[in-house]
DNA sequence: GCTTGACTTAGAGCGCACTCCAACTTCTAG
DNA sequence: CTAGAAGTTGGAGTGCGCTCTAAGTCAAGC
């Protein structure tokens, strides 16, 4: 059976609102949608899986002036030219996904650096507390500042 | 030595432009910098480590809401409440970051295994260009479209 | 004294990616 | 026949994160 669904299931099956569904076939991410007699849009499972494409896209930070380029390319079909270009696009976005997925990774280190420096001072703080009543004790030897 | 910038050097040493370094101190994210005698701000070490971390944060996705968030509790001291508060900003986040790296992971694949089908999509066509002035062969058995 | 250049401020403007609104049509159920 | 649910459109509005402008201050060099 070929599925054809109206807006609100597209919009359920794909994650995207049915404002931001109507807004990318305006501005030509998407081609015209399938329409029944009532002007009602059909949406196909291609549809679905272009708009499930452009999402991972969209996930890796493609911005969407770039997306547009790119479905531009593809509705002049499989030209030499076009596939070409295409290609071209995937192959630096891949690279720029690459660069961001290391730097991801770095920053996720240092935070997970940090946050072991937090629970030091976390304990720090707890024994500062509890030894606050009784005030002659002197600055525990544990760090009270961190630079961040 | 203790180094103290102007914000034309800090904005170089950090990489944020002029523009950003004031947007920052104006709402909040750093702290009110130095000034000297003529108003002009100079920037210590402690201020460019803060920036660095900011832009960390940032990197890995934080709204500006949030970062504010944890300067006004940074503000705050290492008190017992705002210690925790910061640690369990930083570990949500953490979470958050190693999911968006997951997927990211997963995404980039996608991009890749779909760089091998233009490849393939490519010398296709490239076949079918150099068929194309004596047109008498059939289509040929690689396939010719795809689905994004 | 005058120009130049680096800084200052408050506040306006911008690009992105939606998101919502008002007014309208069309179908279905009661 | 009517009410309501679900769709349609063009266009306005929103939130984010800057980014820029205009008008002014200040210090150094000619």
């Amino acid at each position: 059976m070929t599925t054809s669904l109206t807006i609100a299931q597209a919009a359920e099956a794909t994650g995207l609102s049915v404002h931001t569904l109507r807004y990318y076939e305006r501005i030509g991410l998407l081609d015209p949608v399938e329409r029944r007699d009532n002007r009602h849009r059909r949406y196909t499972q291609e549809d679905l899986n272009w708009i499930d494409f452009l999402k991972k896209l969209k996930a890796t930070g493609l911005p969407v002036r770039a997306m547009l380029h790119y479905a531009e390319l593809r509705r002049e079909g499989n030209t030499l030219e076009s596939v070409i270009e295409r290609k071209a696009m995937l192959q630096a976005h891949t690279l720029c996904v690459q660069h961001t997925l290391a730097e991801l990774q770095e920053n996720l280190a240092v935070l997970q650096r940090k946050l072991v420096l937090y629970d030091e001072l976390e304990q720090a703080a707890r024994a500062a507390g509890a030894r606050a009543p009784c005030n002659s004790v002197p600055t525990p030897p544990t760090p009270e500042r961190m630079a961040p």
